[in-house]
DNA sequence: CCACACTATGTGCAGTTTGTCAATAGCCAA
DNA sequence: TTGGCTATTGACAAACTGCACATAGTGTGG
């Protein structure tokens, strides 16, 4: 690795995408205009989320009508901003995604679990020569 | 929900991408085939990957040098078969994969813990009239 | 022998998602 | 008016996905 990833993807490859659920368990606290909810997104983790991606992720969960945006009133420093709500349809998406995210951690625990058996039992192993 | 879904994607849109350490796992175990591993991704909650994923995902497994494959001797019923073999470098990478799943494991029970302390204490629910 | 079913793998394409980069828009200070 | 900070958006290319279909060999019934 490392040394020769010259096929590395810009970024990411995560295992898990929790970008939208994290947005909607935030709304599920509060009403929030994005700039916040991208600040806020550091506790999930997902601290290094590219403002764009947020902002097209909350386009997309109003587009499905998951949240609605109004623009706030009160204007600070900078341009409208929007004040994004939770739907009780995103409520129901956001029950439905920690449900999803549960099935999920079982599917990571039994593939981890399997992994460290696999290492403590010292077995497989079974390589070629590295190409390179 | 359900009842005005139009904006469905066909399906997906799982949280987690496993197939890559799911495939990496199973050839640290032993070398097989696609389709061998194909079947065997069941144990590991991916028993409804399309065929045509799995293949892919191993040739662009091999492209980046974490397996390798060679044609088996041994000819069975139908055409010539693949064996892919883990090398070191899949070996390290399966590692890392692991390292990224735990994080995500974290990050999933994080997110569900919150979920369930903001539920139990009954507040949040912050919604907006559905927009149907 | 020929058609056909079954095993196993691979390709092509269209539609979707993602990351990166750049643009816009308003306020404020110099 | 230039430039900096706060927010939000748009455009584009690369990557990914699902689906339909092509290929290739082997065994089987007629």
């Amino acid at each position: 690795m490392r040394g020769q990833g010259h096929r590395r993807r810009r970024r990411g490859r995560r295992a898990v995408r929790m970008l939208e659920p994290a947005l909607l368990l935030l709304l599920h606290h509060a009403p929030a205009h994005g700039y916040t909810l991208l600040e806020r997104l550091g506790e999930f983790g997902l601290g290094d989320m590219n403002p764009s991606a947020v902002y097209r992720a909350l386009r997309g969960m109003e587009e499905k009508a998951w949240v609605t945006s109004t623009w706030d009133k009160e204007q600070a420093q900078g341009p409208p901003r929007r004040v994004y709500r939770l739907t009780a349809q995103g409520d129901e998406v956001l029950a439905l995604w920690t449900q999803d995210l549960e099935g999920s951690r079982e599917k990571i625990d039994y593939l981890l679990g399997a992994y460290r058996r696999h290492m403590e039992e010292g077995e497989g192993e079974h390589h070629s020569k590295t190409a390179g």
